[in-house]
RNA sequence: GCGGGUGUAGUUCAUUGGUAGAACAUCAGCUUCCCAAGCUGACAAGGCGGGUUCGAUUCCCGUCACCCGCUCCA
């Protein structure tokens, strides 16, 4: 099956921001490239794929448990985990063909080739991508810091600095103890947390896709060592089957395993969960990684705070340290996976007798930002106030909008556009015999429904959404 | 941050060194109107800041944002 045409992420893109899902952040400023703003729909669509993760990972289970910590936690959270050395190598960048390196790695690499260390420092190291080489191949080094910075308290000094967290991750390590005798959990169990993070990328870009701050679902489950692989293979397929029940179709999902040189400075193996986005270049993107962390957290930790994080099992006498598998995933990643995968153009007939383009959101109900639509037929005196009336009955339990602006053609296509999966339309036989139109979204189909049963009709077409 | 490209109503696209025109969309109205019909009307634009010029949306510079690449990876 062919997927979308090669446009349809411009397509979701330019969608997305005419009919207010996502703003460009700071327009009336001239913008900023560090976030996007998320509209009336992008707000429901968003909470909406927070409710199913939250749900999924943790409210339907036992084993797993929330958690809601600190943007900014203290500066030697960041030291420990690592994330200060890691996120501001200084780079180089080659005056020739511009391309950049880690000043330390590469007259290491140098070093390891050649048997000896490079005459004069980096000016005796040629480029590795153009074989540049001389006194002024490569810039000064500058410091790149992936961390974002802040400064607390009232004087603006380096006693102040704090660090904006980079991942969620660090927040349920070091309240791994709190949890564990609050929650009375023992391994296995994980601690879920949703929110946002912040990273100084060097690019932002693709719309929504990388941005510099930006909203992670993470879980870091707690396990016996020696079961950690086992696990780790259990949470790639629980995640991958996540996204497919939500609609996307596994063939636009793919496993990417992180060749073991390129691995976090935490893991010990990585598997990424890539979604067929159709970017230019490499049409394939990141949701989520699912990384093996090893002890390496909780480890770092003991050693850093001088707190004992281990975990002593009663039952068989041994105390250990929990090995992590962690599945983390880009909440705004899967929500532009999730427009793309629903966005589709098919052709329906006019009034005309000829054919239109219709854009539907063939999104699952759960995630759609509305649910219903309540549509008079026409704008009028006695429709207009039975369907605001049915509409105001109905959002005590679901969103829903009301329209009666224009054709009602003009209507239902509004509504297809935004995924709402069914238009309730009050007519004027509703006048006399107390029923209405309930039209769905993917068949076009309309079934006549009694007044009174319309809330029951919902509820049974639309389990699972809030 | 570096290199290349782009920048006109919400969107798509015109035009011009003499201060912008349309289509679609939106809004209001008319038409008892079930899949973007029609008619009338309304709202609405050259990213921002400098320079050249009598005059800049148009030419030049800077800046900002977006797209492509390097890098990053939820």
């Amino acid at each position: 099956m062919p997927k979308a045409a090669p446009s349809a992420l411009d397509q979701v893109i330019s969608l997305a921001k005419r009919r207010g899902f996502v703003f460009p952040c700071g327009e009336i400023y001239g913008g900023t490239r560090s976030a996007w703003d998320y509209g009336p729909l992008g707000v429901e669509l968003k909470e909406n794929i927070k409710r199913q993760w939250w749900h999924y990972m943790v409210t339907s289970r036992d084993d797993i448990v929330g958690l809601d910590s600190s943007i900014i936690l203290p500066r030697q959270v960041w030291e420990a985990s690592g994330h200060v050395k890691v996120f501001t190598d200084p780079l180089v960048e080659c005056t020739n063909c511009h391309k950049r390196f880690r000043a330390d790695t590469l007259e290491e690499e140098y070093t390891e080739r050649k048997g000896h260390a490079p005459e004069g420092g980096l000016a005796g190291v040629p480029c590795p991508n153009c074989g540049a080489k001389g006194q002024s191949t490569f810039t000064e080094p500058r410091q790149f810091s992936g961390l974002l910075r802040t400064y607390l308290g009232p004087v603006e000094d380096e006693s102040g600095l704090h660090y904006l967290r980079p991942e969620t991750a660090q927040g349920i390590f070091i309240n791994f103890q709190n949890v564990l005798a609050a929650a009375r959990k023992k391994p296995p169990f994980g601690i879920g947390q949703i929110g946002k993070s912040f990273r100084n990328e060097i690019t932002p870009g693709n719309f929504i896709f990388r941005t510099r701050e930006f909203e992670q679902m993470e879980m870091e489950f707690f396990v016996v060592p020696g079961t950690d692989e086992e696990w780790h293979e259990y949470w790639i397929g629980h995640r991958t089957d996540w996204y497919t029940d939500l609609g996307i179709k596994r063939e636009n999902l793919r496993h990417y395993e992180h060749p073991k040189e390129k691995l976090s400075h935490y893991s010990k193996r990585t598997v990424d969960i890539e979604y067929r986005f159709g970017f230019v270049g490499s049409e394939w993107g990141e949701l989520e990684g699912i990384a093996n962390r090893t002890n390496y957290d909780l480890t770092t930790h003991s050693e850093h705070s001088g707190k004992d994080l281990s975990y002593f099992d009663q039952a068989s006498g041994e105390r250990y340290i929990p090995y992590v598998i962690e599945p983390a995933a880009g909440l705004t990643r899967s929500l532009m996976a999730f427009l793309v995968e629903a966005y589709h153009e098919d052709e329906a007939p006019n009034t005309k007798g000829g054919v239109d383009k219709r854009v539907v959101l063939r999104l699952d109900p759960r995630l759609a930002p509305v649910k219903a639509a309540v549509l008079p037929l026409s704008r009028n005196e006695k429709l207009s106030p039975k369907a605001k009336d049915l509409a105001a009955e109905l959002r005590q339990h679901w969103n829903i909008d009301f329209d009666d602006a224009g054709a009602i053609g003009r209507r239902y296509r509004r509504q297809d556009e935004i995924g709402t999966p069914f238009c309730v339309t009050v007519d004027f036989d509703t006048l006399e015999d107390q029923a209405v139109t309930i039209r769905a979204r993917d068949t076009m189909a309309q079934e006549r429904v009694a007044l009174d049963q319309v809330r029951g009709y919902l509820a049974e077409r639309l389990v699972g959404c809030h």
